[in-house]
DNA sequence: TTGACAATAAAACGATTGTTTTATACAAAC
DNA sequence: GTTTGTATAAAACAATCGTTTTATTGTCAA
């Protein structure tokens, strides 16, 4: 077994990367119970041993995708995030939401990946596992304090702790909220969950949270 | 099989209720792959061929909960948020928030019934299955429908429909997502989720929102 | 050439899964 | 009293589960 991330071997394509692929796009479809170890490897066409042959079992397996797929890409998230509000002008409290907005409802990535990434973290919010306290140490609670900083910041200087804490946490839900809810809201709705589409939601999750954030509607010329 | 509703019987404490209540525990608990027939006729104290025989199958099970305990239970929490909505006074945007944050959070259930409820929707939102059309249909749908006729009267006549759309939607998120993220806010605040804290969540709720909305702050003392 | 090591393959492991079958108890109907 | 039907019980069903074992490769070092 080799838990290096990264071989002396120049093919990377080898069975533990598709291993890893495959059981990512499962586990975030179905969920970690409804996957078996022989779908995985049935996918990734290789053989049924080599889930505990490179992992030592399912469980870590799913830990695993957490580790080396979900978690980079957190951060890639994070940082498309810092990048915007730096390239955003001067920091106002609109600015700040609508990186964190654009972040985590455009993203850096596919459509496929990006629906992958909500999948995975949607199953977590809902029924936590190991891989949750790994998910809030590592990407939440940093991508938390950073808010909380930027936020505190440029609201007024009264504003109380926990005021400012519930204000975070509705951008979140919002922002969460719209990207595992997709599906229904444009059943709802009857517009197609298309590009067109995400972007009006970013422009309404700032609007709505600017007004929320109890900001004077005179700042913030977005 | 008897898929009657009620029995003619007069003990009602029989095997078919202990099963839906065990199943349904155990179901919002773990998610339904987790969960096992013989896990649930065990806590039942019960014969392992009583689902199949009750209910045919343990997706049939699955699907009855929904039916018989899910769905009854978000009648109530309509008639509870309607109730409120009538006793609140005059029909104004915050009464709306408030009647339907305090029904959704607080709600007519002991506390455990209460974190049944959400966990089961929380598990269909994530994962949909069969249930999840029946929930949308029979108690999502209608809620949306009367929240926006209800909206819509006390709102701006010149509102644009999708944005009143999104502002229910935003709502609902806020209202699910601090329903079911209760443990990760407390334990990013510090705060017992308690029924203290609980009331300070609506109230959060109720301000955020209707500053959100775009409603002139003057009206709703509340 | 030999030995060691990493990767894959094939087969089997015991345990658990949802479901079905068969048998038994008990009530009401004829 | 026999029959009928319902509910529970016990046992067995085939299928699938995650994991382990054993064999078979190819590769590099000695």
């Amino acid at each position: 077994m080799d838990d290096s991330q990264n071989l002396n071997n120049a093919n990377n394509n080898h069975t533990k990367e598709r291993i890893l692929d495959e059981a990512e796009a499962l586990f975030a479809l179905k969920g970690y119970d409804a996957v078996s170890v022989r779908e995985i490897t049935g996918a990734a066409n290789c053989n049924l041993a080599a889930v505990n042959y490179h992992f030592g079992s399912k469980k870590n397996l799913y830990l695993q995708v957490f580790r080396s797929r979900w978690l980079p890409r957190a951060s890639r998230i994070n940082k498309c995030f810092q990048d915007s509000l730096k390239a955003n002008g001067p920091l106002t409290p609109s600015a700040v939401v609508q990186s964190l907005a654009r972040a985590f409802l455009e993203g850096p990535f596919s459509e496929e990946e990006h629906k992958r990434h909500h999948q995975l973290i949607s199953g977590e919010l809902a029924k936590p596992t190991e891989a949750f306290k790994m998910i809030a140490d590592q990407a939440l609670r940093p991508l938390f304090d950073s808010l909380f900083e930027d936020l505190r910041s440029v609201l007024p200087d009264d504003i109380e702790e926990e005021r400012l804490v519930l204000n975070i946490f509705t951008v979140f839900a919002m922002v969460l909220y719209f990207n595992f809810a997709g599906t229904l809201i444009s059943s709802f709705t009857g517009c197609d969950y298309d590009a067109d589409f995400k972007g009006r939601l970013v422009d309404h999750i700032v609007e709505f949270s600017i007004n929320g954030l109890g900001v004077e509607s005179k700042e913030t010329p977005i």
